[in-house]
RNA sequence: UGGGGUGUGGCCAAGUGGCAAGGCACCUGGUUUUGGUCCAGGCAUUCCCAGGUUCGAAUCCUGGCACCCCAGCCA
């Protein structure tokens, strides 16, 4: 696996893993990512990789990585061998747990005969556009198909004709015999196979007939043993067809899919239909293009695994839809980099500087490959000569306010050089500076002044004599606007940036030669770079990974985008009540209709009588109760509040396990102040899980409520002396505080404490 | 419009009846031979809205609103 001291924060689907280990549901964990190999794998996979195999190492299980190739018109080995690759990469290692759902076939192709037999799959011989028509709408339900009727003989005789290749393309399908009513539009009798006459990248052409994703991805699931299937959050609708088949087919494990959201970035796309276009119309180098968000791009672009890994376990998992800030990215690349690059100098857009009173031969200086901060030892030579180059924008010659870089006459320090002073500007025709002249002071070798004086402004630089050039490749956002699909009107490829690559010429100190050509450096004050892998050529070229983060710049530039509007809060429409189910049963029914009127004239909350008098056996069970305790408002309230909405939709309230006498007893004790709501809640817990008589609950177990100052204070004492922070941070304005304290009693008092009390005797207790 | 989901600062995201975590972004100030890093501080009286229950609600109840997904022989 990855780097085990990797620490995988926890999330909601750990949850569900640590609620199945302890009820013994699993003793193990086994996780898979299931890529179907027609693309190429990018940061959003990355999120999906991290979760299923961290999952795994998390819980000392297995992650299986599976090739789900059920669609041969779109697949290749092409990516086949990609996906591996980057998954290597990104730092994962699946072992011996490599399968193709395309080896699976023929289990996939009995567990369909199975179906048959058992009567819940047909052939269907309807057409295309025929089944769509059929499937009916979100609103209105489907209609069967004539052949829905067909003999299980014929079924099987047709289906292994299917396989033997003697229809064409589309003249037959395999169908799940279901229903085609259901709300929900997958459940209406899915396809199970289509015929497909093509050529499959792993198993040639020993098939002609293919799986659909509904049957076959389950299936895969179950026959390796996986327990949580995680998936995106567009399949939740999927899960009722996932398990159907699962029970259907009678198949052995019994995998529980988990649905995540997937992961949306900033200034860039991540569908594959779309990165496709990018790729296909030449918009971009290839999938590898730096400015990708594919592995390959990503990994090319010099951005470490390490990183990558580390944004997928701070951005976190759940079910909200939603887009991380480019910046959180970039943020943990520089995190990453920072602690382990080698700093060196280039010059990306050189304005050559002479030192005019610097005559001698080239003098090699000491340079730290690391800043103080970074634990880190090395360093190299770089030559100082008479004629450097500078960046063109650390020179001002009107220099704006708070502008410490180089301007006529402001000393500035040449990092690891020495203190020089701009005497004069030269310019060509146009008026563009060509070259500065300058001077040195002698005296400040390695940048230091010997008589203490201070520059504000450290640049960098390199010879011009001795510096190798090199082309610089300076990356950006692939898009201009930061949610590029935002317009439906318009087509995403017009919000490229047309600045997402800019070419410079630049020029580099010559130490560079000596190294790794895979070293990821920071140029000093520009960003961190690396070669650029596929460069072929002898010229040098780098790529840039990230910036250094900029706090000037914001002080330069003009905004570039207004300030985030801030989300107009969408006006809420007035209310209009809708018709409810309870609105429509008393509509039918006048016991109903008049027990809502008086049940309001008895002083019941409007919703309390709504609930109430929602249908008869309600009623009926609110009404028992009264004869045991008649307090129309205490019983009603506590009913709805507290019992009700724990009945199942179609079920009435009797099933539900305990009595309207018990509910009764319940509030009664309530309201003769004999125990608080919370225990009320607690023995209700109890009764509903156990049965019991309530009141022999409260007694057994000593449940009544504590009012009694004497027993009270000195527990409420205790917590006081226990707290002296939050009783200091109470006493200084925090009131808030109190719920806290009273928690803490009710906490130790397993909360028969009289909450009423304990906040009154605290108040007293706190007093400054 | 039927069904399935989701709403916590500018962006992610903890939180499961008792003090609104953390990160990114942003704003101060300090250190600094990178306008980098690092350090200190600030940044939600409020959790989509409205009612209700409770001593106490982001959390429980009722009703609403907004957004996403589903009518491929794609996955």
């Amino acid at each position: 696996m990855a780097d085990s001291h990797e620490v995988i924060p926890h999330n909601f689907i750990h949850d569900i893993i640590d609620a199945d280990l302890a009820s013994g549901k699993h003793d193990h964990v086994v996780t898979r990512f299931p890529p179907e190999p027609n693309g190429y794998l990018h940061i959003g996979h990355a999120k999906a990789i991290v979760l299923n195999f961290g999952t795994a190492e998390k819980y000392d299980g297995r992650c299986h990585l599976r090739f789900d190739d059920t669609n041969p018109l779109t697949e290749s080995v092409e990516y086949v061998e990609s996906m591996q690759e980057d998954i290597q990469w990104l730092g994962y290692d699946w072992g011996d747990h490599l399968f193709y759902a395309s080896d699976y076939f023929e289990k996939m192709f009995d567990c369909a005969v199975h179906l048959i037999r058992r009567g819940k799959a047909y052939v269907d011989s309807l057409s295309m556009e025929e089944i769509r028509e059929y499937r009916g709408t979100v609103t209105e339900p489907g209609r069967f198909s004539p052949y829905r009727g067909r003999s299980i003989d014929e079924n099987l005789d047709l289906f292994h004709r299917m396989r033997a290749g003697e229809f064409a393309d589309g003249e037959h399908v395999l169908r799940a015999k279901i229903g085609m009513d259901s709300p929900n539009m997958l459940m209406r009798d899915p396809l199970l196979y289509r015929i497909r006459h093509a050529r499959h990248h792993h198993r040639g052409d020993d098939w002609c007939i293919y799986p659909m994703y509904d049957f076959a991805h389950c299936l895969e699931d179950a026959f390796e043993a996986v327990t949580h299937s995680l998936c995106s959050l567009e399949f939740e609708n999927n899960r009722e067809v996932y398990d159907w088949v699962i029970r259907e087919t009678e198949v052995e494990n019994q995998p529980q899919q988990i649905e995540f959201a997937r992961l949306n970035m900033g200034y860039t796309v991540m569908s594959k239909r779309k990165l496709l276009r990018l790729v296909e119309g030449g918009l971009v180098e290839g999938w590898d293009d730096p400015r990708l968000p594919t592995l390959a791009g990503l990994r090319r672009r010099g951005v470490p695994p390490e990183a990558i890994r580390t944004f997928c376990h701070r951005i976190g998992v759940t079910k909200a839809n939603s887009r991380v800030e480019l910046e959180l990215f970039e943020n943990t690349i520089r995190d990453e980099l920072n602690m382990r690059a080698p700093r060196v100098m280039a010059v990306t857009d050189p304005l050559k500087v002479t030192i005019t009173n610097f005559d001698g031969d080239t003098e090699w200086l000491d340079a730290s490959y690391y800043p103080h901060d970074v634990p880190l030892e090395g360093s190299r030579k770089i030559p100082f000569t008479r004629e450097l180059f500078i960046e063109r924008d650390d020179f001002e010659e009107h220099p704006p306010k708070g502008f410490y870089r180089m301007s006529p006459g402001q000393e500035v320090r040449l990092r690891y050089g020495y203190y020089v002073t701009c005497q004069d500007v030269i310019k060509d025709d146009s008026g563009r500076i060509i070259e500065l002249l300058c001077t040195y002071d002698p005296d400040t070798r390695s940048g230091t002044s010997a008589d203490g004086r201070k520059v504000k402004g450290t640049i960098h630089w390199v010879s011009a004599t001795e510096g190798i050039p090199c082309e610089l490749r300076l990356y950006d956002r692939l898009f201009a606007q930061e949610d590029p699909e935002e317009d439906k009107e318009k087509d995403f490829l017009e919000c490229l940036n047309p600045d997402s690559l800019i070419l410079r010429r630049g020029v580099i100190e010559p130490s560079v030669l000596d190294d790794d050509p895979t070293t990821t450096y920071q140029f000093e004050r520009r960003g961190y770079f690396r070669q650029d892998p596929k460069n072929t050529g002898d010229l040098l070229v780098f790529n840039r990974v990230v910036t250094l983060r900029d706090t000037w710049a914001k002080h330069t530039e003009e905004p570039t985008e207004a300030p985030k509007p801030k989300k107009p809060r969408a006006p809420q429409k007035p209310q209009e009540p809708t018709e409810s189910e309870r609105d429509r049963l008393r509509a039918e029914d006048s016991l109903l209709a008049d027990r809502y009127q008086s049940l309001q004239d008895q002083g019941l909350h409007e919703e309390t009588a709504d609930v109430l008098t929602g249908d008869r056996h309600t009623l009926a069970f609110f009404d028992e109760a009264l004869k045991s305790f008649h307090d129309p408002n205490a019983v009603g309230t506590w009913l709805v509040n507290e019992v009700l909405h724990r009945v199942d939709e179609d079920a009435a309230v009797d099933s539900l396990g305990i009595t309207p006498d018990q509910v009764a007893a319940l509030v009664e004790m309530v309201s003769e102040d004999r125990i608080s709501t919370q225990i009320s809640r607690e023995v209700l817990e109890d009764v509903l899980a156990n049965g019991g008589d309530p009141r022999a609950i409260v007694a057994d177990q000593g449940l009544e409520k504590v009012s009694d100052e004497d027993a009270l204070r000195p527990q409420l004492e205790e917590i006081v002396a226990a707290h002296p922070d939050e009783v200091q941070r109470f006493r200084d304005g925090n009131d808030r505080l109190i719920g806290f304290f009273i928690g803490q009693a009710m906490k130790k008092t397993g909360g028969t404490a009289d909450p009423v009390a304990v906040r009154e005797i605290l108040q007293d207790l706190l007093s400054p």
